[in-house]
DNA sequence: TTAGACAAGATAATCGATTTTTTAACCTAC
DNA sequence: GTAGGTTAAAAAATCGATTATCTTGTCTAA
């Protein structure tokens, strides 16, 4: 019924259901990527408990899956922490989202239909919509996720979106560091609006120096704020 | 201590340590890429509690993070299966892998050192020595695995690095479909001694082409048990 | 003064039993 | 004969308690 990682309760929009441990993975990994920790930190076990009002075994399989899938560590005998940030994995991160949603676009607009293009279409007037000082952000973070996964999804590729989606998370604890949100909404939403044109007009090479401007300036906001946040 | 995924015991040689669960995760690991479980399978769970010797809690995370991992699919309400195999997900591997190991390659090239050099020599000697036919070509597969590894791993990118190990699982589940391994050893050896020769001489071009040539004729050995195994 | 040993407390990991949910077999009504 | 419903058995998920390991502070001996 899934895939398997973003698990059980199909991604978004879940309802009341799901296992205990598929709902802390969830609440949890958005904790995680929304820097609601702080890196390094070492976690307290009977804290999240509480916190997250689960018993032991579903907890710690939430925390064992999100090192699998490397928003915690999990030190031998000595329990989970949160990953440091460093500047060099920020650059190895936007790297390799560069490459990978660059070539997933590619094969997008090469295999993308027309239902593609509704989707996409309504993903990003959805975006523009969205109210940014809503509840801290966290509906238009939703939206803009849901924009970027909708442009690569008909790649083709299964384990290009998966690691897509891993590398979205992993940039988006540097992005989404320190208060609050003051993004430039402006050029984004233009370029989010240009995205969309050259995906329709099917123009891969402009659609990807795009993307690749658009990773970059992600990039510069995430790097200005791992920097104040250091 | 670790990077989290390959998890505790430093991957490769580990000894008697670790908690149950990783030594769980590792050995699940090993008997899934094997193929020693057959696609689409449902794991009865209390039997693995026996023939790993281990209560449930850490059998259990063993089990979510091999979901994690991709080498199992956990279904709602109702346990774990292993993922079925597809000759598409095959082609979308070795297309991955063409994709991933190419650049990691070119980068490795680009910034490996001497000790670098001397390590792939190493590797690539104990490879072209093994026994493959001693213990189930275990021996050498990890050998097989290990020299792939060094190959790329000066690279500079933990998350590429990352993502290779988990297509290199999940391709060798296909590869290695099926019984024992009567593999054309000669011209394998010869791609491999080739492979480190264009490696120390620097030639970016030269090596990526035989690199996509080694995988996809593996693609071909994969694809063949797979077909044959259907 | 400091390195090492030790013990007490805190935390992680695991176990055994309980609760919840699914599966499958059977029964009944149409 | 089949759709729908009931229930017993099986399996998954979770809980509460136990065991193993690490951490910290204190003491001793060099």
């Amino acid at each position: 019924m899934n895939t398997s990682l973003p698990n059980n309760a199909s991604s978004k929009s879940a309802g009341p259901a799901g296992t205990a441990s598929s709902r802390v993975f969830e609440h949890l990994r958005k904790d995680l990527v929304g820097g609601r920790f702080v890196a390094g930190e070492k976690l307290a076990i009977n804290a999240l408990k509480e916190r997250y009002e689960v018993g032991l075994s579903p907890l710690r399989e939430a925390l064992t899956k999100l090192a699998a899938y490397g928003l915690l560590v999990q030190e031998n005998q000595r329990g989970f922490r949160v990953p440091k940030l460093s500047r060099d994995e920020l650059e190895d991160i936007a790297q390799m989202r560069l490459e990978m949603e660059g070539m997933a676009l590619e094969r997008a607009i090469a295999h993308g239909d027309s239902l593609w293009e509704a989707d996409l279409l309504a993903a990003a007037h959805r975006l523009k919509r969205a109210d940014i000082s809503l509840d801290k952000g966290e509906a238009w973070e939703h939206l803009h996720t849901q924009f970027h996964r909708t442009l690569v999804a008909p790649c083709g590729s299964v384990w290009l979106l998966r690691f897509i989606e891993q590398l979205h998370d992993q940039f988006d604890r540097y992005r989404r560091l320190g208060p609050k949100m003051p993004t430039i909404r402006q050029e984004l939403d233009e370029q989010h609006h240009q995205l969309v044109e050259l995906a329709l007009q099917r123009d891969t090479q402009a659609a990807r120096e795009l993307m690749d401007d658009h990773i970059h300036k992600s990039y510069e906001v995430a790097l200005k704020r791992y920097q104040a946040h250091v």
